[in-house]
DNA sequence: GTGAAAGCGCTAACAG
DNA sequence: CTGTTAGCGCTTTCAC
């Protein structure tokens, strides 16, 4: 079914030389005349002739692809990841195989096989563990968001937000709106982002010296708007008093803004929320959110380069990038 | 640098016969007996081995690879769409390697190239033109949302939604509100998307005996927040007045309701506003947007089903498919 | 500067 | 049922 394309040996027979002279001019590796280059070029040019990767790969153990495992396409902080990254990888001359987990490790599994079996250059996790199939053959890889959960090699490339300072600004900014009775949601899997953000919320408190209370840590197992909403309907019909809420994510704080406008509970004269992540629906939710920015587009820039380094062998001086976050204050904290 | 995987050959050794039977055992072709498939397979599994889908792609002439043309993977729209791609291809043993054009027609030709190089199976168009290029050669494909400029085969795949219908349905609804002097939005590179939900919504506005204004027919380059917001602000300031907008997607409404707010117009009372697409902004933004919704989801199902068929060289009966869409009210209409 | 030939990992005739 | 062999398209020694 696959139409057939022209190979190197019909250039090489269109322009009278080997095939080895061939790809020594289209992999500029030199031992060839001026003449026989602009020979073969013409050719190629006029053919639209287009070497075949596939066999290059095999041939070179080495495809142009490299593989992205990511949560969910569809979650607009890392479709922006994703989207820097395939723009960036594509620069360079390489193609990105996007594999949707949506959280589930048997799921992992399979894609990792997958990419395995397709031979990849290199691996992006975004926001995922490392599926810990034994014989995990060391792939080039990055980590972007989440920390993998083993322990692992100190030269493991890593490229995160400072989730600390972030939470840390959030609890900051919520203690110094006047709230004593603060709240948060976060998700429950606990990565090490939420892990993070949840410390440094723990820190502000501390240094505010207000005291934390069990009852108002909520926890989700999903990270999307119903979820929030839920939990913090239930929160709130168990009449426990708050005024301050931190949500892991954006879209959580979405949820418990729903719940708060149903419940009569004002936003942010009664309780002050912030989100994380800065996704649009912060800006243009019916109250936009004040929110802790990431800088999704950075984080893509930078795997792509680092990874691109590591698979060339080079060693990377510092793996572990820690990226700075902002707090950006909008309608929902005073 | 990428690792060693072991071959056909290892384990054809390990479990003592030819690489042609394990290849058989492999591909259940039959002809080997039980007790050599045991032993194949019980190799196989003790050694984690995988095929590897780059030989068998090279020698097949049949990658397990599907390219997606999208113009930006941020948009939740298609996103949407290409989740469901990548689940169900993933499903059938297929590959995605997403590639974003931004609407770029360089670069849609460089990714179609490299997509070639990289012998996929099949390509899927979301929302893009097929490039010119003379020797396209002649991949399976299929096209969601958007028709191919060029005349096509009679046998052409295309999905898409009833996008006459929902420019009709939103121009009813805005007529049907009270609005007379209706304004409109749209993409001004006039795709056949947005070319037939004008279509429709003209269609809406003669059976209601409305007039159809030049002046309020605002055209857009861009598709996003800013480039309407900054529209309608202009056609706020030279006083043109009009009581309904229908806007060609959801984030097209958002900047207009934006500005509309910064002019003191009242939504829906002033103008009333419809969208299209029904993408979550339009559930979650400061004023719920009503809507025409597509069937992303459906969209992504039914074009696997139909490439994997087209690959397989299955004659496709009904190769054109219109999914249909569905007014959503919400806020911005009375 | 150029070509012949081997081989990447796999599949598909073709023999037996 | 099973093995031998050729070859997919390309790169890469190794000769010349």
């Amino acid at each position: 079914m696959t139409p057939k394309e022209l190979s190197i040996k019909q250039i090489s027979e269109l322009s009278g030389v080997s095939t080895a002279t061939v790809s020594r001019v289209i992999n500029h590796n030199g031992r060839f005349s001026k003449e026989t280059e602009e020979r073969v070029l013409s050719v190629i040019e006029q053919y639209q002739y287009v070497p075949n990767m596939v066999a290059r790969g095999l041939r070179r153990n080495a495809s142009q692809i490299v593989g992205i495992i990511v949560p969910d396409i569809t979650n607009e902080f890392f479709a922006r990841i994703v989207l820097r990254l395939q723009i960036n990888l594509f620069e360079k001359n390489f193609s990105a195989v996007i594999c949707n987990t949506n959280e589930n490790e048997q799921l992992e599994v399979s894609h990792l096989q997958f990419l395995r079996a397709q031979n990849v250059s290199g691996l992006v996790f975004i926001s995922g563990n490392p599926s810990h199939t034994q014989p995990n053959p060391n792939y080039p890889t990055v980590f972007i968001d989440r920390r993998p959960k083993d322990v692992m090699a100190k030269d493991t490339i890593i490229i995160e937000s400072d989730n600390v300072r972030g939470g840390y600004l959030a609890g900051k900014a919520l203690a110094e709106g006047g709230a004593r009775r603060i709240a948060t949601i976060m998700d429950s899997r606990m990565h090490t982002a939420g892990e993070t953000r949840y410390q440094g919320w723990k820190k502000a408190m501390e240094e505010a010296g207000i005291p934390i209370l069990p009852e108002l840590q909520l926890k989700v197992p999903l990270v999307g708007f119903n979820a929030a909403y839920e939990s913090v309907s239930h929160l709130l019909k168990s009449r426990q008093s708050f005024d301050g809420l931190f949500c892991g994510t954006d879209w959580l704080a979405m949820g418990a803004l729903a719940t708060l406008h149903e419940h009569g509970v004002h936003v942010p004269s009664d309780v002050s929320v912030i989100g994380f992540d800065d996704v649009s629906i912060a800006t243009f939710s019916s109250k936009p959110i004040t929110t802790i920015r990431q800088d999704a587009e950075r984080m893509g820039d930078l795997a792509v380069e680092l990874l691109l380094r590591r698979m060339e062998g080079e060693k990377i001086d510092r793996p572990h990038r820690v990226l700075g976050v902002e707090l950006v204050r909008r309608s929902t904290t005073g």
